[in-house]
DNA sequence: CGCACCCCCTGCCGGC
DNA sequence: TGCCGGCAGGGGGTGC
């Protein structure tokens, strides 16, 4: 489900909780992407949140004493700050008790989701985590690197964590089509004029994406329980056989790698 | 290296 | 009405 947009929403609203110790860690499902650490609980209870960051997809929750909280909502996860009192519900697999009575609830349906504590160095999955789109220091030039020789594409290497972080299969479709790119293109048949609207494409949408708080397809909500609203935005992501805005012509959807990518004929070449 | 497939898991939707 | 297959925003692994 969430991708950069939704995942940097969440972040910015759970900064509330910064300041604030943990009581008590209550785990109901240890079985997630992996199994919690039989540690978990015992190595995060009375720690309090000092800062939270964001890599890609992933959030990294600082604590003191140099530890940090790693978590990944996968296609189905939350973190949702609720209220005192607030009674468990199905899926909900961490709770954190907060110093000030509300809880800081992980749930996730398909536990595809990953939380995980301890030093960021010695993360495995975040050495696969590549720079972030909007970071100043990614340049144009940077990506033009990242396209060149390469034969997969172009959305697939959009999508590739390891090259960029935070691109998922709305965003990349999305920003395909505003920068006038084919998803199948191979990443160096992307010519230069294409690379630079893509470029552009690419932190524009996601800039907007995160102004309009992600998308909310199914059932995305941030950490005080909010939709977004950039689902009312998207040009091509599960519009097959609607009309495109730009052109009228017919939305096309294609299977690649198991992923469908959606595109207009006449607007993307 | 790239890719075509698998897997993990639950929920929902459409077709029969 | 109920069952079944397909599909879903994630990542990871294998074998070719």
């Amino acid at each position: 489900m969430p991708e950069l947009p939704e995942v940097e929403t969440v972040r910015l609203s759970l900064l509330p909780i910064v300041g604030l110790r943990i009581d008590a860690v209550e785990v109901r499902e240890p079985r997630l992407r992996r199994r919690l650490a039989h540690n978990f609980a015992a190595q995060l209870n009375r720690r309090t949140f000092e800062a939270i960051d964001r890599r890609g997809k992933y959030l990294l929750f600082r604590l003191d004493g140099g530890d940090t909280l790693l978590a990944h909502l996968g296609m189905s996860g939350a973190l949702l700050l609720q209220p005192a009192g607030t009674a468990p519900q199905l899926h909900d697999h961490v709770r954190l008790h907060l110093a000030d009575g509300r809880l800081l609830t992980f749930n996730d349906p398909r536990r595809f989701g990953l939380l995980q504590i301890g030093r960021e160095a010695d993360f495995a999955e975040l050495r696969r985590v590549g720079p972030d789109p909007l970071a100043r220091e990614f340049t144009v030039d940077d990506f033009l690197r990242l396209l060149r020789g390469r034969k997969k594409p172009v959305k697939n290497l959009l999508m590739d964590q390891q090259g960029i972080a935070g691109i998922g299969n709305i965003y990349a479709n999305e920003m395909l089509f505003v920068a006038g790119i084919r998803p199948a293109r191979q990443a160096r048949r992307v010519t230069r004029d294409q690379a630079d609207r893509l470029y552009e494409a690419m932190r524009a949408v996601l800039t907007r994406a995160i102004q309009r708080g992600g998308s909310s397809i199914s059932d995305y909500r941030d950490g005080e329980g909010r939709t977004g609203y950039f689902q009312l935005e998207l040009a091509v992501y599960d519009r097959a056989g609607a009309p495109c805005h730009r052109c009228g012509a017919t939305i096309k959807r294609v299977v690649h790698a198991g992923r469908s990518s959606f595109y207009c004929a006449q607007c993307q070449k």
